[in-house]
DNA sequence: ACTCAATGTTGTACTGTACAACCATTCGCG
DNA sequence: CGCGAATGGTTGTACAGTACAACATTGAGT
C-alpha cells in the first residue's frame, strides 16, 4: 500500500519486476536454445573472449561467484576442450585461462544461435527504440555494485 | 570499439548481451539481498500475489519449470508457512494456492528491499528515461514465447 | 463401467553453488 | 635471510534447484 504514486515509483517497480521476470526464465531458456552449453558456460566463455583470457580469480569477481565454483567449471570447460589454461611466466600461482579453438566456435555458435531468438523477439522494432533500449541496458548494468 | 556497428544487429547484440549480464546476477544479487527468500520463492510468491492464488500448474508454465520442481517448491513454501492450499470445490486433483499472511508480509518486505536496491542503481535517471526504460522491457517480455 | 486426460507427488540423478579447509606460491618486512 | 600474511587455486562436503520417469488420484467422455 502507499505506493500507489504514479511518478517515480511506478517506473522503478515495473522495471523491478520485468528485470526479475527475465533473469527468472533466462536459465531454462537458454537450456532449451543450446543443451550443449549452460547458460553459465556461455557466459564464463563470453567473457573469455571479451577479455582475450584471463583468471580464475577475474571470473568469479565478475560475476559474483565462489572461487571453488569456477574452479570446476573451467574444470568442466577444460575437460571439454573449450578453455585452456597457460601458466603465467612471472607468477606460478595464476593461470591464465583462453579460449580454445572448439572453444571459440562453440561460442559462436551459440551466440549466433541466441542472436536470432533476440532478433526474433525484437522484430516488431523500430531501430531509434531498438538504440535505446540497448542504450538503457548498458546504462543500467554499468551502475551496477557488483563490477 | 564494438558499438560502431550501424544498423539494426549492433543494437540487438547489446541487448542480448546485456540482459544476459543481469539474468547471470540475478540469482546471486537476490541472495545477498534476501538470505531468507531465494529467487525462485520470490517469484513464486509474487505470481500468488500477482494473481491472487492459482494451481501449481499454473506456475510450472508460467515459469517453464516441471511439476514436481514445482511441488517441492510449494511445499517448501507451506512448511515455512508463506502459502496455504486450498481445495478446489469441484474438482478434487486441484489445490488452489494462496498466500498466507505471513507469506505476503514477507514478500512485501523483500519487494521493499529490492525497490530500494532497484532505486539506488536508477537514481541517476530522469523521469522519461524511467518510463521508455520499463515500457520497453514491458514490451520486450510481453514477446516472450513462453507466455 | 472403461478408458483417457489432468493434477499432483515421489524416486532418482545431476548441476550449480557456497563455505571451509587446505596447498602452493609470492610478497612484505624486521 | 626468514617468517607470517596475502594471493590464487583445488578439494571435501553439503545443499538448493531442477528434470525426467513412474506413480496415485480424480474427473470427463463415451
Amino acid at each position: 500500500m502507499a505506493e500507489n504514486e504514479p511518478g517515480p515509483g511506478g517506473s522503478i517497480e515495473i522495471i523491478q519486476r520485468e528485470m526479475t521476470a527475465f533473469a527468472r526464465r533466462a536459465r531454462a531458456s537458454a537450456a532449451r536454445m543450446h543443451p550443449e552449453l549452460s547458460l553459465v558456460s556461455f557466459t564464463l566463455l563470453s567473457h573469455l573472449e571479451d577479455r582475450g583470457g584471463c583468471r580464475a580469480t577475474d571470473l568469479a569477481a565478475y560475476y559474483m561467484l565462489d572461487k571453488s565454483t569456477i574452479s570446476r567449471q573451467v574444470g568442466a570447460l577444460e575437460k571439454a576442450g573449450l578453455v585452456e589454461r597457460r601458466l603465467e611466466p612471472g607468477d606460478h600461482r595464476v593461470q591464465v585461462l583462453h579460449l580454445t579453438e572448439r572453444g571459440t566456435g562453440l561460442l559462436q555458435r551459440a551466440t549466433d544461435s541466441r542472436r536470432v531468438a533476440f532478433r526474433e523477439r525484437l522484430a516488431g522494432w523500430s531501430e531509434p527504440d531498438l538504440e535505446r533500449f540497448a542504450e538503457y541496458l548498458l546504462r543500467y548494468n554499468a551502475g551496477a555494485p557488483e563490477g
